[in-house]
This record gives structure tokens, C-alpha cells and sequence, in this order.
DNA sequence: TATTGTTATACTCTATAACTATA
DNA sequence: TATAGTTATAGAGTATAACAATA
């Protein structure tokens, strides 16, 4: 019944597929989640050491849009990456304005055990999918992007977290990422 | 090149589909945020009214769980609610600790201005796809929460927030519904 | 004046724990 | 004691606005 239709409603109606495509992204969100915390991280903090990593962001602007997140949510992010012990920041001698940030040795130790719990739980998502149905569905999930407008393929790949349009506060992110 | 593979990476990784899904999930969630907004709703105001309409929960901890979220977090949203004149919330003479929630005219008003934006916005999101491609989306989405654990079919259709599985503080659910 | 980044503040959504009221 | 619900508190993540420092 809750499966091709909804009954109980004036006409049937099809399951809406945003609806389909949320929850699936939910499950999946929260099972990540689960897998960083128990490698002792976070989305954030995991996205902003992936994008420290695989590029070389050249300021934080860069580093915010990598990781989707404005300029002071990134600073927010980089306040608990320098409590925890994860990065340094210094200013670059040649533009002072720019702060340099480095993964310190705990933080590439975090970077590992992050990147580890990241593939693992990619292979375990991608069970049962052959690469023709990974494709199929990346597709598909492009079109769907691509409708709502934004074009779905834009950015890099691990741009993992929401940017909200609405004023303040918002909804939470989710996210996966590739371990390089 | 952020299309198939990750290059720039020890080895050739593929493009982790989990990432492919929160990047479509967000974009969509986004937009039905925004959808919703200019119809005057959020998500949770829209799902509540929506297992209110379709449902006919018996007491507040079924309409919890329709909705996906706590006890006390649909007391939050039910005091949002009733703030704004949507609902009303009255004793039921025959279990006086059931609160009886009924939607005001000015609710019923809001339920169907938030129906209209979604089933716009569902069939925005369907441009282009036919039925096949949705079935086989679908079950796609299906087999990846599969994986992950929570079984991909489960609660009712409409069940669009996030039930957090960590601590206090957690992401925030996206989605979309159906207007019966 | 433009660029880079931080701080201050606030908001949404969520949760747990403790409480009231009823059964 | 058990059930129904609310209130109090807290926390994560995000945002905007105002600010400082540098260019």
C-alpha cells in the first residue's frame, strides 16, 4: 500500500519520487554519520579535511565553497578543527590576509581514520549495484537535480554540505565522500 | 573530470554514489524548502499538517512517528503550529491526557495552499522522466537504504523528518510529499 | 575601496530529561 | 505504575551582519 500509490486520498496519487529520493537519502545520511562518529568525526570536519587533502584550496573561500558552506560557517567549522588539534593557521607571508591551514599530525591521523570509514561504507552502500546500475542512477539523479535547477553536476563531487537559501538556520546536509 | 572518476588521487576512485545522492537529495530538498516557503509552510508544518489531513492519528506519539521526529519535538512543532492559529489542541472527554489536534480553518487553508506547492512541485521534479525511469529509480534508492540498514520501504510514505540518531543537535531532513 | 577572514548573534530542527496530569 | 503530553535545556549546523586587518 505504501508502494505505487497512496490509497486514501481523493484520486491516487503516485508516490511523490522527492519523497522516495529523501527518504533513501536520509537512511543513507544517517548511516554515514554513524560511520564518521564512529570513527570520531563529523560531516563537516570530515568534508573540510577531504578538501584540504584533494585540493589546495587557495583561501577559505575556496575551502567554503568546496565544502558548501558559507565563509563563516567555515570559520566555525575551523574553530573546532583548531580546538580539537586537527589544524594549524597561520597567515601566508606574501598576502597576510590569507590563512594558511594545515592538517596537523592528529589531524591527518583523523584524515585516515575518516577516509578509511569512507570507503568502507561506499563499498558496503554500493552492494548488490553493478557499475551499469550506478550509472543509471546517477543519471537519474542528475535529471532530478537538473529540474529543480540546480544543474546537478556542478561543483566538485565532494561538495558535501546544504547552503541554505532561506534566512537563517536550516536543514542539515548529509553527505558521503570519496576517500582520495 | 568530476564525472566518472576523482582524479588527482593515488588511485582512479569513482565517483561515491552516496555523494551523487546527497548532492541530488539537497538540491531537491532545497528547492521544496523554497517551494514551500513561498507558500508560507516549512517541511515540518507541512508534514504535520499532512498526517493530520491523511491519517487520522489517534494521539500524538502516532503522529510523531508519521511525521519521523520525537515526542517533544512534535510538541515543538504542534506549539509553532498553534502559535500560528493552524491548530488547536483539546482534551479528549474520554482519556483526558489524549490532546485532540484539529486544524483551524486558517490550518485547513495553510494544509491546502502547502498541497498545491507540493504536487507542483512533484510534477516539476518528474519533467522528463517516464514512468519506467521512476520505477527504476525507485527501486535504485530502494536497494541503497537497503543497504545500509533501514530497509527502504519503511513508515508511511509521508514520514519525511529526520530521526536523529546521535545525541542532541543532528542534520535536518529534507523532503517532499504527496497532497492526497 | 576591495579582499580575507573572524566574531557576534540568531535561527531551525532535533534530542534527552524532568515534569504534570490522567488512568 | 504506566501512559500522554509539555516544558526546560541543550547542541549541531547554518546564516547574516558587523568588524578587523590587509592590500
Amino acid at each position: 500500500m505504501h508502494r505505487g500509490m497512496l490509497t486514501g486520498v481523493p484520486e491516487p496519487f503516485p508516490v511523490p519520487i522527492g519523497l522516495r529520493l529523501n527518504q533513501a537519502a536520509r537512511a543513507v545520511e544517517r548511516a554515514f554519520d554513524e560511520a564518521l562518529a564512529a570513527a570520531g568525526g563529523t560531516l563537516p570536519v570530515w568534508l573540510v579535511l577531504l578538501n584540504l587533502k584533494l585540493r589546495r584550496p587557495a583561501n577559505q573561500r575556496e575551502l567554503a565553497e568546496a565544502v558548501g558552506v558559507r565563509e563563516a560557517t567555515l570559520s566555525h567549522h575551523l574553530n573546532t578543527l583548531d580546538a580539537r588539534g586537527l589544524i594549524t593557521r597561520t597567515r601566508d607571508a606574501a598576502n597576510r590576509r590569507i590563512q594558511v591551514v594545515t592538517l596537523t599530525e592528529a589531524g591527518e591521523a583523523a584524515f585516515l581514520r575518516l577516509r578509511e570509514a569512507a570507503i568502507a561504507f561506499d563499498t558496503r552502500l554500493r552492494a548488490g549495484l553493478t557499475d551499469a546500475d550506478l550509472t543509471t542512477l546517477s543519471a537519474l539523479l542528475g535529471r532530478l537535480a537538473a529540474n529543480v535547477g540546480n544543474c546537478g553536476d556542478a561543483g566538485p563531487p565532494w561538495a558535501g554540505l546544504a547552503e541554505r537559501s532561506r534566512a537563517p538556520g536550516g536543514p542539515r546536509p548529509a553527505g558521503q565522500a570519496a576517500g582520495p
